[in-house]
RNA sequence: UGUCCGAUGGUGUAAUUGGCAACACGUCUGUCUCUGGAACAGAAGAGUUCAGGUUCGAAACCUGAUCGGACAACCA
């Protein structure tokens, strides 16, 4: 680098701007929106927000907090036989926990009169009419991509019969289906959403809002730029498939002649083995396949909350991928490296054997345990030490000894000397096996010398393992999931095969034998362990149900799904 | 046989709008450590989908092609 060395000719950090900060600070100095910006981060509530969803919030919060603006939380409630208070609920708390409070709390259902209003106003400027054509007539009638539409029959009804047949329509005279209102635009335009649009259709549903009250509802492309205009959007952002939608939202808010937010859109995230479709999600929980919408296994928000994930790490991996316009494959290592990066720097350190295999300590006198200092953390001195229990029996991983080892195995194995992290030195010196041949029990001996973990001569051993003490320690559960759909990367999935195929309630591994230090007896969902060379884990919400201590583990510490 | 979008190392995003293609992750090498694929130090890796054109100069502008995506729900 040229400029090493010189500090007057750094040169000064460029702030990297995605292309929607580029259009916010061109609409800044332009003066556009009276130096506002305001945006919104629009769900439907027909189901749980998934990691997806995570990057839109991060993206319309963050922008908002960059420009000193607002975030408005819109539910965009339009078809009442798909949505539920539970979804809104859950959407709330999620976007909560992801760290972010909105200024606004709206609902599409809050502007159904203003919508109707506007919708009048439509008919009466004659832009736009009631249709009696059926479904099969319409898509008929609509054409196809590559073939012009035609117009509707009903198409050139006078002002008066619209009117009357719309407020009919809204009085509950009709049945679903039989009429919809539509707008006058292009029957012939190559984007088949202005194609005379529907506006309105009939749907005698109960709404989880306004109940009975409507029997029409708005249909997204028209309710949608309205709510944003009546929130006064500046900056309406949204995902890629929508693009050919802007026309329509665009005509919409320039034929009533109201404030006019811009829409932007962003390619949405895809993840690589990980099904995102909420149809599909929705079918996993239906089908009972999996525990719930915050199954550790669900890329939902609440199920990567569940397995363990942090915001922090949901938030680094939002910023991390970026905004464009380019479809995108991210790998889900890299969430997974995200999570590691921050409960590395905060995760308490834990002993926990998964598999445990007996020690028995011949030199150590029976009946003395004493306790010994273990660091916190090691990454952050601030979280301290905790005393743990040693004593004449313990348990190691079965995996930290091998009884003939190959040539790069420095852990135990006979013969040689290890350290027992923060406690002794100890050499393995009889192996005892049942009837089976199978190894049940060590016996080593210990160097009293090397209280602390290390020797006063000096002396180096090649490896440091961790254990429990026999009689202190705990009895926990652990369970190992996998990725949601490990065989199933989107990009490769075959047609006709089944996504649910390997997806079942108890499609998972539970250790049940596990042996951990006492330390864990105060530990609450939610809380986050390093379990010391085998893991992130977490506490789950069973523990207090089932009165045990039940861990999920988060990610492992090395990318055990690296490529090949 | 339509319209609209997009194409930059293995991956994801940049390139002050025409001036030496940068950053992060991954990969590789080395050092260190009382867990560790952690930390630390270093290296390799693209000439920007292709073919033309404009220009002193193109990832960027123009023309043509190729590949990928979106659009034909009374869903959002």
């Amino acid at each position: 680098m040229e400029n090493q060395g010189n500090i007057n000719s750094i040169p000064e950090e460029k702030p990297v701007l995605n292309f929607i900060e580029e259009i916010i600070e061109s609409d800044l100095q332009t003066g556009k929106n009276g130096n506002r910006v305001h945006t919104r981060f629009p769900p439907e509530p027909n189901g749980y927000l998934h990691i997806g969803h995570a990057k839109s919030i991060c993206l319309n919060f963050g922008l908002a907090k960059k420009y000193h603006g607002k975030t408005n939380l819109r539910f965009d409630d339009t078809n009442p036989t798909k949505e539920d208070v539970e979804y809104v609920d859950s959407i709330k708390e999620d976007v909560r926990w992801l760290g972010f409070q909105w200024d606004g709390e709206y609902f599409a259902s809050d502007y159904f009169q203003q919508l109707y209003d506007w919708a009048i106003q439509l008919v009466k400027d004659g832009k736009a009419y009631v249709c009696d054509l059926t479904q099969e007539q319409m898509s008929e009638y609509r054409g196809t991509p590559t073939r012009p539409g035609k117009e509707s029959p009903y198409r050139n009804r006078s002002v008066e019969e619209n009117l009357d047949l719309f407020q009919r329509m809204k009085n509950g005279e009709f049945p679903d289906g039989s009429r919809v209102l539509r707008a006058k635009i292009d029957m012939a335009s190559p984007n088949m959403h202005m194609r005379d649009p529907i506006i309105y259709r009939i749907l005698h549903a109960h709404h989880h809002r306004t109940g009975d009250q409507w029997c029409i509802y708005p249909m997204y492309d028209y309710a949608h730029g309205e709510s944003d205009s009546i929130e006064k959007i500046t900056h309406s952002i949204c995902t890629l498939e929508f693009e050919v939608h802007r026309p329509l939202y665009d005509w919409f808010i320039t034929q009533l002649g109201i404030h006019h937010p811009q829409q932007i859109e962003f390619a949405r995230l895809n993840l690589s083995y990980t099904v995102m479709s909420k149809r599909k999600l929705l079918q996993l929980v239906q089908e009972k396949r999996v525990m719930g919408w915050d199954d550790p296994r669900m890329p939902t928000i609440s199920g990567l909350r569940r397995r363990g994930y942090t915001p922090e790490s949901l938030r680094m991996f939002a910023e991390k991928v970026g905004i464009a316009k380019r479809d995108n494959v991210i790998e889900v290592s890299f969430l997974e490296w995200c999570i590691r990066e921050d409960l590395n720097k905060r995760a308490q350190r834990v002993m926990v054997v998964q598999n445990p295999l007996k020690v028995v300590i011949t030199n150590y006198p029976e009946g003395v345990e004493e306790e010994l200092d273990a660091i916190n953390n090691p990454e952050d001195e601030s979280m301290g030490v905790r005393k743990v229990p040693f004593s004449r029996e313990l348990y190691i991983e079965r995996d930290d000894f091998m009884e003939n080892p190959p040539k790069k195995f420095f852990r135990l194995s006979p013969g040689t000397e290890v350290r027992l992290r923060y406690a002794y030195f100890i050499t393995c010196q009889e192996v005892i096996k049942d009837e089976n041949g199978e190894v049940v029990e060590l016996r080593c001996t210990y160097d009293p010398a090397s209280r602390g973990g290390n020797s006063p001569d000096g002396r180096k051993v090649k490896s440091t393992i961790h254990w429990v003490s026999a009689q202190h320690s705990l009895d926990v559960e652990v369970r190992l999931f996998e990725r949601l759909f490990l065989k199933h990367d989107p990009e490769e999935t075959e047609e006709g095969e089944d996504f649910r195929a390997n997806i079942n309630p108890d499609s998972f591994t539970i250790l049940s034998h596990c042996k951990a230090e006492p330390f864990l007896k105060s530990s609450k969902p939610l809380d986050h362990f390093q379990f010391e060379r085998l893991g992130y884990f977490t506490t789950d919400y069973d523990s207090e149900k089932e009165n045990r201590l039940i861990f999920n583990r988060t990610v492992s510490l090395k990318d055990s799904f690296a490529k090949g």
